[in-house]
DNA sequence: ATGAAAGCGCTAACAT
DNA sequence: ATGTTAGCGCTTTCAT
């Protein structure tokens, strides 16, 4: 017996059958009597048969196959964006490609035309922090390839995309420490180029307004947000306005560093200091006190996207409007903000 | 202007060249005039010509695509594992399909199936902790497909894998709580049907004997390895064993649980109860004090393992024998077991 | 140095 | 209900 793959046209000279009519047979067209299906699955079955993906895709015109395109797949947020991306992708009965563009705008490119290469029938893209230069989408459009961007977007209304309302997000979060009495909230702020970022503090400034607090530059401190970074923006913060009763972080590494500051000083978490991060890290609930933070719903926008893009390929992507999905963030409350017994401890 | 995609026929018909001279031209033949290939390689430019290596893929029998299956790909070691087999695919010019298994046996069988359909040229696989029966391999074997597995390995000398030496993580961790002056070392371990537990413990359990000291059953904790599992055997360890000076944990999360009872206590450490823990988790930089642990080097086992897929797919699976490549772990030692001055923070 | 032709395995008109 | 035929885009023998 051989290692030989039994290929459509084994299965039809075995049976004395056309290949046609086994090729309709297998995928149990109407009118193949069922007689002749019995027999073809029976011996499909007996000899293992497994069809050639690659030449049904090139006979179609199809690969069922989509491209992901990741700064990176470590770190929580993009593993489980891509974790929610697999699950509807494989459930449609399409193949996950997933690409890492380790935030340079170059090997994102080179990952977006190795996935146009490999004929994948929709690309879900999220941009590398180094990405400015958005000329080369157009290679993709070129080609009627229908593209969905994720949480790094294109800001435009001519393209698919999700994200999250960061906004919301740090109003959220600040609205809460308001509401658990805190006056005087500073705030750990990152690039301000970077829309999220942006967002948050916006947010921020806004929770505050609509309280009717003052926005008081001695209270804000911008960095890159790393956990040296939350250090001594912690450091700068408290020098300068130490009548601080809270911080609201714009991620969750640095709100760490500034824990480690507020600890030291031996002042109080949450009663002398209350604390709120944002992307609902996994170390979160490591730490004493536990971080309250701002959950990204990462599998939901991998969901989401992946719908939207599976959407664009079955209708074809001239007839879809794109749109943009703005997802709710969700707030989740733990010690470090919470000041009355209640602790409100949600999902993960 | 059309959004037709230029194919090999159509420079070839602009070209009044037949397809084969194209294609010859394209890949560079030694036995085609610098002139033509010139005039080849220019209109290529112009159309903007992509190969479609669906078609490339079908005619060679070859895809250039690797499948990977992870029992999950959040958590920091599977993604760095991924990232490793990523970064060597492509440099080799290998598209990598990532399938999670979820840990879930009849996902990972289903995910070798998708995998073989798409007509891979290679498999990477980590066993999921549900996979008992291996009979669904013999599918692989049967097509000639070269399989390599990693970490969650099927111990045997047939096939080709590679791992982490647990049991040399084990012992190095404890020798070093032993050079730290440490002599009552508890242990918090994982499942023992699990080899890498299993490992780590006798690690443990040798660097106790060859150093003299009794392994004491009322040091030795077993669970789960959850965070309150660490919690809940520190609890027990710290009351039937108040004397313990040192715990090495299996996992670095048990160890986190470990250290927060620990700190309850009023223990200080490294002074009166030191720590070391496995897998160098992100967080082990965040805990104050910063946790030791055992790094399993997850990148270095992915670029390897693709390394010996490749060996295996360029040289066929017949020609190379399977091997088992074992790597170094690697102590990454911090402030929660040193009790000298020198801190010696190695790498991330 | 170039061309003609076959074929990878499958699907889908277009017959009958 | 089944068969015939063409072709997806490419590579590769075998000619010339």
């Amino acid at each position: 017996m051989s290692t030989h793959r039994a290929s459509i046209s084994d299965l039809a000279a075995q049976l004395n059958l056309s290949v046609s009519t086994v090729s309709r047979a297998l995928s149990d067209h109407s009118r193949i009597s069922d007689a002749t299906k019995k027999r073809v699955w029976e011996l499909a079955r007996q000899l293992n048969y497994q069809p050639n993906q690659l030449a049904a895709a090139l006979r179609k015109g199809r690969s069922n196959t989509l491209g992901v395109v990741v700064p990176h797949i470590d770190g929580q947020f993009f593993a489980l964006v891509v974790k929610g991306i697999e699950t509807i992708a494989n459930q449609a009965g399409f193949n996950v490609m997933i690409c890492q563009s380790n935030e340079d705008a170059a090997q994102e490119q080179k990952n977006v035309e190795t996935l146009l290469n490999a004929q994948v029938d929709g690309i879900l893209l999220s941009l590398s922090l180094s990405t400015h230069d958005f000329g080369y989408l157009e290679a993709i459009r070129r080609r009627d390839i229908p593209v969905v961007f994720f949480d790094r977007v294109v800001e435009s209304k001519d393209v698919s995309a999700v994200v999250l309302n960061d906004y919301q997000g740090g109003y959220e979060a600040v609205c809460h420490l308001i509401e658990q009495g805190c006056r005087q909230i500073a705030h750990l702020g990152g690039p301000q180029h970077l829309n999220i970022c942006r967002n948050r503090y916006q947010g921020y400034a806004d929770a505050l307004r609509h309280n009717g607090l003052p926005i008081d530059p001695s209270l804000v401190n911008f960095s890159d947000l790393r956990i040296q970074d939350g250090r001594q923006g912690m450091e700068t913060l408290l020098n300068q306005a130490p009548q601080l009763d809270a911080v609201f972080s714009c991620n969750d590494l640095a709100l760490v560093g500034a824990m480690q500051i507020i600890k030291r000083r031996g002042l109080r978490i949450p009663q002398d200091v209350a604390l709120a991060g944002f992307s609902n890290e996994l170390f979160d609930s490591l730490t004493e006190p536990m971080l309250t933070s701002v959950d990204q719903r990462c599998e939901e926008m991998g969901r989401t996207a992946v719908q939207m893009l599976l959407e664009l390929i079955n209708e074809g992507p001239t007839k879809v409007a794109p749109r943009q999905v703005v997802l709710q963030p969700n707030l989740l409350i733990r010690e470090s903000s919470l000041r009355t017994d209640l602790l409100q401890e949600t999902k993960a």
